[in-house]
DNA sequence: ACAGTTTCCCGTAAATGC
DNA sequence: TGCATTTACGGGAAACTG
C-alpha cells in the first residue's frame, strides 16, 4: 500500500516505549504516503480510527480517539516526501463493557489494539480507499502498568513475525524460543545501555527464564501470567526484573555498562566462585537478584588467616544511587566492623583491573 | 428562608480551607431544610446553580457544575431534619469569556462567585421557590493559587458583614482595620496551632502589616495586589508569608506552638535586644522573615571575653524538619567553627526556662 | 475479601493567553 | 516581551468493580 505509518504511536513521556498508550494522555503518530506526487499536496485527508476492524471482538476493552479525532491534511516535508503527523491524539475507554467471557478475560495489558489511518484517494477517475495501521499498541490506564505493557510489546514484536498483526496473540500464548527471546534481551540492553549482553550473561539469563532443568531443552519462554508452572517461572515477573535493571542502568550506569565493567548477572553461588582464587580485593559488581525494583551490588573476596570469605553489601537502588553515583559509593567504600581489616577493602575489578584505572 | 448552606462547599483534601474549589476537583456542599416537617420527606429536590445570579457580571469568568449537576433529594438524617449533601460536584470553565474590561481585570482569586440551591415547594396549593446561596467562593484552577485563593476567603469573610453577599468586593477592596485582620490572623494560628498570638506578636506583625510609620494610624491594611504602595506593604505577600508559616506549624510545630514555646514574630534587631542581656546559652526560636516558605530559625547570645555575640542558624523548612523534629536539632545542635566554644550552645529558651525540662 | 484496574489529585513543569 | 493563568501528567494512593 502507498501508506504506512512512519512513527508508531508514543507517549511523549515514554519514547523508548512505543506503542504503549495510557488512556486520557497523549501519543503521536505519524503516517507517509509513499507515491512521492507533489500535485497530492493538501489533497488528502487522512484519518484515524481505533480499532477499526473487529469491533466486537473478545471481551476487550473499547477506546474512541478523543483529540484530534478530525482529519489531518497530508503536508509535505523540506523536500517533498508527504506526512501527516497526529501529535495531540489520546484515547478514552468507551464504557460498553461486553461482560461475556469473564473466565478467559486477559489482563489489560494483553489486549492488543491497532490505530489504523484511511484515506480516500481519488485518481484518474477512480475511487479507492488506502488504508495503514500501526503495530499492535497496548492500552494502559495507570503508569504502574507501563512495565507489563513494555513486556507485552517485546513479547509480540518478537512474535508476531507474520504480517498480519494478531490482535488475540495473548489469547493462547505461543512459547517465545531462547533464541529470539535472547536477541530481544541482549537488543534492550543496546538500546539502554549501549552495550549488548555477553555469552555468560545470557546463559545466566537463560536459566532464569527458562528453568536450569531445561539448559539443553529447546522450549521457549511462555508468556501468560497464568502460567506459573514451577518448571517454566514467570516469564512476566522475570521480565519486570530485567526491567528494573534497564531503568537502573539507565539513569544511573549508563557510562558503566557500556564500558562492560558490569557483570551484572551471576548468581551469589557464582559470584564465590569467580572470586575464590583471585587476589586479595578482587570484586565485581551484579544485580540483585532478589529485588524487583532495579538494584546493584558489589563483591569481594577476602582471604584472611588462610581462609577465604565472600562478602557483599546491600544493593543500592536508584534512590540510593542518585544520592552518590556508583563510582563515588566505590571510592568511599569502607567496612568498619570489628573482625574486618578496616579501610576499603575494594582493589580489583575482577579479574584483576585495578579499581583505579577504570572507576 | 427555611433552607440553608450547611457545609460551605469545600475540596475533601483542603479541609481547612472552605468556600475554595479548584475546576475539576470535588468538593463537597450540604444543605438543610430548617422546618423540621417529616412529611417533606423525599418530596423536595433540590438543584445547585453556580453564579445563577447577575450570569453577565464584570470579566468574571463562568463556570458549569459539571458532575453532580442532577438534583438530589432531600433525606433523612438519624433524628428527623432533612439535608441534602452534594459531595460530588465540580467546576468546569465555560469558555465564553467576556473579553471586555481587559484594564480593570481583578485575578482570578478576587473573583467572588456563588453556588445557589434552588428548591420548588408547594404546599396548600401555593407553589414558592426556595433559595440559598452558599459564602462567596473563589475558583481556582491549580493548587499553587491556593494561598492567595485563602487570603480573598479570609479578607472577605471579615469584610463582608452587610447579609448580601457583595461579589464584586475586590473590584475596590476597603481597607480592612487592623482591629479585624489582628482577630484574623490570631483566629488562624488558633486554628492550626491551638494557640492564639500573644500581644507582643501582634504588635510585630502589625508593623509588617501596616508599616513601622502606621503604629499610630487607624488606617486598614489594603487588599488589592496592585496597591504596593511602599508604604502600606503588601498585604497579600505578607499573608502567604504567614501562610507558610502556618503550614509550617501545622506539619512540624503544632505542640511547640501550642505550647507557647515559639516566640515566632521577632525581628533580627528585636532578638538582640532580647538576648542580649540574658544568660549564656540562652535561645529563642523564631520565624524566618526572608523565606517566603515557611521557615524557623534560631538564635542564641553567647558571652565572650567579654563581649556579647549573638549568632543564629539558617532557617529550617519543611523539608529539613521532616528528617528531623525540632527538638531533636535543638539536642543535637553543635558548633564546630574554630572561634566558637564547641559544644552544644543551646541551654535556656528564653527568658530563662532550662532546655531540657521543655524540649 | 481481594486483586486487577481505574480514578483521583497534588505538585511541578510546560504551555497558553493577554 | 513578561506575567497571570491554565493545562499536562507522573506518581502514589484511594476508589472502584466485579
Amino acid at each position: 500500500s502507498a501508506l504506512v505509518v512512519e512513527k508508531q504511536p508514543v507517549m511523549a513521556s515514554l519514547p523508548q516505549r512505543p506503542q504503549i498508550v495510557k488512556t486520557g494522555v497523549r501519543f503521536t503518530v505519524s503516517v507517509r504516503f509513499l507515491a512521492n506526487l507533489p500535485r497530492f499536496k493538501y489533497q488528502l485527508r487522512v484519518k484515524p480510527e481505533f480499532d477499526k476492524l473487529l469491533k466486537p471482538v473478545r471481551g476487550f476493552r473499547q477506546f474512541r480517539i478523543s483529540k484530534d479525532d478530525s482529519k489531518v491534511l497530508d503536508e509535505d516535508t523540506p523536500g517533498g516526501g508527504l506526512v501527516a503527523e497526529f501529535c495531540h491524539m489520546s484515547l478514552k475507554e468507551a464504557k460498553a463493557k461486553v461482560k461475556g467471557t469473564t473466565e478467559t478475560r486477559l489482563g489489560v495489558t494483553e489486549e492488543l489494539h491497532l490505530v489504523t489511518f484511511v484515506t480516500e484517494f481519488r485518481h484518474a477517475g477512480l475511487e479507492c480507499t488506502i488504508e495503514a495501521s500501526s503495530l499492535p499498541l497496548v492500552v494502559i490506564s495507570s503508569s504502574n502498568q507501563v512495565v507489563s505493557a513494555w513486556a507485552s510489546i517485546m513479547w509480540c514484536s518478537a512474535l508476531c513475525t507474520g504480517d498480519p498483526a494478531n490482535l488475540s496473540l495473548f489469547v493462547e500464548p505461543p512459547p517465545l524460543p531462547w533464541t529470539q527471546l535472547s536477541q530481544l534481551l541482549s537488543w534492550q540492553f543496546l538500546t539502554v545501555g549501549r552495550r549488548q549482553l555477553d555469552p555468560d550473561q545470557l546463559s545466566h539469563l537463560r536459566e532464569k527464564f527458562l528453568g536450569e532443568d531445561f539448559q539443553n531443552s529447546s522450549t521457549g519462554a511462555s508468556f501468560s501470567r497464568w502460567v506459573f508452572s514451577e518448571i517454566l517461572g514467570s516469564a512476566l515477573e522475570n521480565w519486570i526484573w530485567i526491567d528494573g535493571i534497564l531503568e537502573l542502568i539507565k539513569k544511573h550506569l549508563v557510562n558503566l555498562w557500556k564500558e562492560g565493567l558490569i557483570m551484572g548477572f551471576v548468581s551469589r553461588k557464582g559470584t564465590k566462585e569467580l572470586l575464590r582464587d583471585k587476589e586479595n580485593g578482587t570484586f565485581l559488581l551484579r544485580f540483585s537478584e532478589s529485588s524487583k525494583e532495579g538494584a546493584i551490588t558489589f563483591s569481594w573476596v577476602e582471604h584472611i588467616n588462610g581462609e577465604t570469605q565472600v562478602h557483599a553489601v546491600q544493593p543500592y537502588t536508584s534512590n540510593e544511587l542518585s544520592l552518590m553515583s556508583l563510582p563515588r559509593i566505590l571510592h568511599h567504600f569502607n567496612v568498619k566492623s570489628q573482625n574486618c581489616s578496616s579501610g576499603n577493602p575494594l582493589l580489583y575489578l575482577y579479574p584483576r583491573i585495578p579499581k583505579d584505572s577504570v572507576f
